[in-house]
DNA sequence: CCCATCTATTCGCAAACCGAATAGATTAGC
DNA sequence: GCTAATCTATTCGGTTTGCGAATAGATGGG
C-alpha cells in the first residue's frame, strides 16, 4: 500500500473525477487511472463507480477514504515534526527588540530557548520600534518585540502588557499610593517624544476630561528616569521603561490603568521558522506573558 | 514516503537492531539499511543512532515512530474494511442450528442480517446439538448454534438463556402459579433422553435434595409436549423447546429457576470470515439475546 | 591483534511507475 | 440514428525504485 495512492484516492473524491485529480495533481490522467486500478487490485474490491460523470466512491470506497485521510493526515504530522527538527539543527533565530523588552523580557526568554534548543544560533539586535519593522521589511531578522499594534504589513502575537506609571522625585513632593486626577494636574511632565507612547497618553488624559501639561519630550527612557530623580518634573513611562528606578523616584499608578501591550512580529507574508514559532511559544509561556494568543 | 518503510522503521524500534527487524519481516538487512537510509534522505534528519549495540531512535525519530504508528495502524482498519467488504459481497454464511434455537431465534435473526448484507448466501441446517459439532469439524458450516457449553475444539459466544419449566396437561391436576418442590415429587416426568438436559436437570433436583422420577425418555420435543397434552404424565423442558404450547398444557417456573445456555459455536482454530462476525453482532442485538459477549 | 557483531554500500536484476498516445464506454444534442 | 463531447482504461517504451547476494566498513571485547 502506497501514501500517494492513498493521495489520489482522496484527491479524486474531493474533485468528483479522474481527469480533475490529475489536473490538481500535475500527473497524468493515466497516472491516476492505473494508481486506483493498482489499488484496488491489491485490495480486491472496488473504490469507485466509475462514468461519464466522472468517478464516484463505493460505500465501502468512502470508509477506505475516511481511514485514508488519517494516514494523510498522520503523514503531515511526521512532516511538522520533521520541520521542526530540521529548522532546530543549525537553525537561526534573528531577534530585534527595542529597549525595555531587550532589556527586562528577552533574556529570561533567551536562555529558556537556548536550554531547549541549543543547536540554533540566536542572535538579539536592540533597536527602536520603527527600526525593528524595518529589520523585518528588510529580512535581517526574523522576529521582533514591539509596542503594538503595527501597520498592516505584520503578523503578530501579544506577548505582554505594560502599565503606564507616573514617576516623581521624593524631593519634590510625596505622593500618596492612590493618585488623583487633581494631584497629577500640578505637574508638568517629561513625556516620550516618539508619537506612540505620547498620543496614548494624551487619549487617555482627554478621555477622562483631563490637560495633560508636558514640560520636555525626550527620546531616551532613562533620560527621562534621570530628569526626574533631578526634580525637573514628573513622568509618565510604561513600567519596564522607567527601570531601573532611582531610590528617590516614587512610582506610582496612574488613577485610570492604561497599558501598552508588548507583542512580537514576524513579515506578514513569511511562513514562520519552525524556530520562530518555538520562540513565539517560549515567549507565551513566561512568567510575565499575558495568557492569550491573540493575534493584531 | 512509502508505508513498507515506516513498518520497517517500526519492527527497527521493537527489536532495536536492524538485523533484528531484517530477520522478523523476513527482508534482508541490506534492504532494512536502505529503507531506513531512503527514509532519511527523504525526510532530512537522522532517525536511528548506529552502533555495534544496534540502532537506538533519535528523540525526532520516535516522534516520526509514534505517527508512524497511527499510520499502519490505520492501514490494518483499511485491511478490516475491505476484508468484510470481500466476506459480504458473494460470501455466504452457513449455520447449523438445534431445533428450537432454529425455530424461535434464528428466523427473525436472519431476517436482520439479510437485511443488511442481502449479497450474502444465508445457509440454515438443523441439526442434533452434537450434529451441529460435526459439521463444525468437517467444515461443513461456519457457525452453529448450540446448548452451552461444548468441548474444548469450539469457541463460542452466550447468545441467550432458556428457562427449564414444568408442563403439565390441566386435566391431570391444576397447578398453582408457584410451585413447591412437594407438588413436584408427587409426578413422574418425561424427559429428554439426551444427556445434557437430564443431566442438568438431575443434577438441578439432587442439589435440592429432591428425587426425581422418569417416566419415559423421549428425544423429540415436540413428542414429550404431546405426551404431556394427552395426560401421560408431566415434563421438564427449556421453555423454547416447548413451544408451540397446546392449550390444555399449563407451564409453570420450578421452584428454583434452571437455565440452559443457548449459545454461537465455531471452531476454535479458524478465523471468522467477515460474514460469521456480522451474524454474532446481530444475533446479540436480538431483543431476545442476553447483553453481554461473555466467550466460554 | 583477531574475532564478533553490527550497519553501509555495490552490483545486477526485477518490479513499479510514468507520460504520450490510443482505445473504449457512455451520454447529450441535433 | 449519428456525431461530438467527456469521461476512464490500456499499451508502449523509458526511467526510477527496490531487492538479495556479496562485500566493505566501524566498533568493541578478549
Amino acid at each position: 500500500m502506497n501514501i500517494h495512492h492513498l493521495q489520489v484516492l482522496a484527491t479524486i473524491a474531493q474533485q468528483g473525477s479522474f481527469s480533475g485529480a490529475a489536473l490538481t495533481l500535475e500527473i497524468s490522467q493515466a497516472a491516476v487511472s492505473r494508481a486506483i486500478a493498482t489499488l484496488e487490485d491489491e485490495l480486491g474490491i472496488p473504490l469507485f463507480k466509475r462514468g461519464r460523470f466522472g468517478a464516484k466512491l463505493t460505500p465501502v470506497g468512502e470508509r477506505v477514504l475516511h481511514h485514508s485521510q488519517g494516514i494523510l493526515e498522520l503523514r503531515e504530522h511526521i512532516d511538522y515534526e520533521v520541520n521542526l527538527e530540521k529548522g532546530l539543527y543549525g537553525g537561526r533565530l534573528r531577534i530585534a527588540s527595542f529597549r525595555s523588552a531587550a532589556t527586562h523580557l528577552l533574556p529570561a526568554a533567551i536562555a529558556c530557548f537556548r536550554q531547549r534548543f541549543p543547536k540554533v544560533t540566536v542572535t538579539l539586535a536592540e533597536l527602536e520600534p520603527l527600526g525593528v519593522e524595518q529589520a523585518l521589511q528588510t529580512g535581517q531578522v526574523d522576529v521582533g518585540l514591539v509596542p503594538l499594534p503595527r501597520s498592516e504589513g505584520f503578523k503578530t502575537w501579544e506577548i505582554a502588557r505594560d502599565e503606564y506609571v507616573v514617576l516623581l522625585s521624593t524631593a519634590v513632593e510625596p505622593l500618596p499610593e492612590e493618585l488623583t486626577w487633581a494631584q497629577l494636574s500640578r505637574h508638568a511632565f517629561v513625556l516620550y517624544n516618539y508619537a506612540d507612547c505620547t498620543s496614548a497618553v494624551r487619549e487617555h488624559w482627554q478621555q477622562w476630561g483631563q490637560s495633560l501639561q508636558v514640560a520636555y519630550a525626550i527620546k531616551e527612557d532613562s533620560t527621562i528616569v534621570s530628569m526626574v530623580a533631578q526634580g525637573l518634573g514628573a513622568a509618565i513611562l510604561p513600567r519596564l521603561a522607567a527601570l531601573p528606578i532611582p531610590v528617590n523616584v516614587q512610582v506610582r499608578s496612574l488613577p485610570v490603568t492604561l497599558e501598552r501591550i508588548i507583542g512580537a512580529a514576524t513579515l506578514a507574508q513569511s511562513p514562520l521558522s519552525p524556530a520562530v514559532q518555538e520562540f513565539l511559544t517560549v515567549l507565551q509561556s513566561q512568567p510575565w506573558a499575558r495568557k492569550s494568543d491573540r493575534m493584531f
